[in-house]
DNA sequence: TATTATCATCGTAATATTGCAATATACAAT
DNA sequence: ATTGTATATTGCAATATTACGATGATAATA
């Protein structure tokens, strides 16, 4: 096996898996955490903060965009990524909600 | 390959990482989401909720259990899981604070 | 004690991920 | 046209993940 049984669960449940396994390497959190840094998306020297080889790097950015978390566009000689407000804002709202609920549950076991 | 090079990101980083992996597959994002609804954590039931052998589910509730996001308690012949709102907690202010900086940041490009 | 119920672990097969060297592509500038 | 810079793709090796059958461990119950 190996393979994800994707179609045993629900489309949101399959969306929010997307998008935290492609938060779920370091490198990738980096790389967001950067775009997010930098105040503007010319965004040419990713490689240059990461301790990854080029390869590495790109193959890393085309599973953030691939998930939705970033977008890029070509802009003259390099490539301008920036991050996909849409999806962190899902993300965003996912676990403001998961928090939500978590409050107004019961807590007598689990101490 | 194959190994994460974890040790050249922060801690940070990694444990972003690490929850955020452990939400990456569907069955784990149904396995919190079950643990959300039913109102006790008295769960003995997480296999029928889920199209997953039971070997498999024990699996996903163990990486649930190492990224730290569910606490499991031995309850005479069962096993009490339920959600540990630490980390739950802990992604949720990641994430506020990610849509908060994105939206005090430059949006003049990448449109 | 034997049985049943519940969950964990082992072993294994299929598949996915990670990382990089080598190479390719695209464009800008000379 | 050629060179240089930036990014993507390919191919491969090492490792990780996913899934499940078989088996083991433990506790409640007959």
């Amino acid at each position: 096996m190996g393979a994800t049984k994707t179609d045993h669960f629900t489309a949101k449940q399959n969306a929010i898996a997307t998008m935290a396994k492609a938060l779920g390497h370091p490198a990738r959190v980096a790389i967001i955490e950067y775009l997010l840094k930098v105040d503007a998306c010319i965004c040419g020297d990713i490689v240059n903060e990461l301790p990854l080889a080029q390869p590495t790097v790109s193959q890393h950015l085309k599973e953030l965009k691939n998930a939705g978390l970033i977008k890029g566009e070509v802009e003259g000689n390099s490539i301008c990524y920036c991050i996909d407000e849409k999806s962190l804002e899902k993300l965003q709202a996912y676990f403001n909600l998961t928090a939500n609920k978590l409050a107004i549950k019961n807590k007598n076991c689990c101490t």
